[in-house]
DNA sequence: CCCTATGTTCCCAA
DNA sequence: CTTGGGAACATAGG
């Protein structure tokens, strides 16, 4: 479920509440969500984001990599007590318990070393070069929101600010990325950076299970202007907001001001 | 039974 | 070899 802003805010927070602090042990419930070594007495050091990937760096070379695919849910809490349904695994810190729950077992979790963290593709929020996305899109024959979210080309959006993006942008969704204009892709870029630091700002989108660190709903699902509003009139042109499948992923567009 | 779901990866055909 | 589309993964809910 989450995108580039639900895995920040989950960044911030873990941070505030886990840097410094010594892991007690680790439990795994789920072996599918992979396997840990001992982490005893191992102490976070950071908490880093790349793109919808989170790394806790324990120091030496020491890390471990948490993605949360489409189910995936961190939960912070000072007390034990009974683990919620689809609890996966748990580090126990004297401050309190970290818990994962993801119902779908797609989220994985793997100790690497820190070296091994291979950033090759920027980061959707520092993206600010739209030759560059344009000379990416080159040649490139696939939908222009199928690109967006291509982790291999930036890392961070997913399907709900891809829509929220080529909302923004003016853009059809459907359209071929080589055929998108350097304007075109100018806009596509200050929608990108205005889009993804308010859903920061408003710890990302509640539209169905999503919630932070906290157990706290985020905000943005009150901003969203296309996203889950087929049938709806367009906040911008009166227009009707249509759902069409893309990717195999569902996709919503304004097609009288989308172009 | 049908369809849908904030993600990634694998397979296959062109 | 590259590209793009679809299925698969596993589970819950409407």
């Amino acid at each position: 479920m989450p995108e580039l802003p639900e895995i920040e805010s989950l960044r911030r927070q873990l941070s505030r509440v886990l840097k410094g602090e010594n892991i007690g042990k680790a439990e795994v419930y789920d072996r599918k969500i992979g396997r840990l070594p001992d982490l005893q007495g191992r102490t976070v050091a950071a908490v880093r984001r790349e793109g919808k990937a989170l790394w806790v760096d324990l120091g030496g070379d020491l890390a471990l990599r948490l993605h949360m695919r489409m189910s995936g849910r961190l939960l912070w809490r000072a007390g034990g007590g009974a683990r919620p349904a689809h609890t996966r695994f748990c580090l126990f810190f004297r401050t309190g318990e970290l818990l994962c729950v993801d119902p779908r077992r797609f989220a994985t979790l793997e100790a690497r070393r820190t070296e091994e963290d291979t950033a090759a593709a920027p980061d959707a929020l520092q993206v600010k070069d739209a030759a560059w996305l344009q000379k990416a899109a080159q040649g490139r024959r696939l939908p222009v929101k199928t690109f967006l979210m291509d982790q291999r080309i930036l890392t961070g959006i997913g399907n709900i600010y891809a829509c929220e993006i080529l909302y923004d942008a003016a853009v059809d969704p459907h359209r071929a990325a080589r055929s998108v204009s350097r304007r075109e892709w100018r806009r596509i870029t200050e929608a990108m950076a205005r889009v993804l630091k308010t859903a920061v700002k408003c710890r990302g989108t509640s539209i169905s299970d999503w919630r932070d660190l906290h157990g706290e709903k985020g905000e943005f699902q009150n901003r969203l202007q296309v996203y889950d509003r087929s049938g709806q009139t367009c906040r911008r042109c009166g227009g009707t907001v249509q759902r069409t499948v893309l990717g195999g992923r569902g996709t919503y567009f304004c097609p009288s001001c989308q172009r």
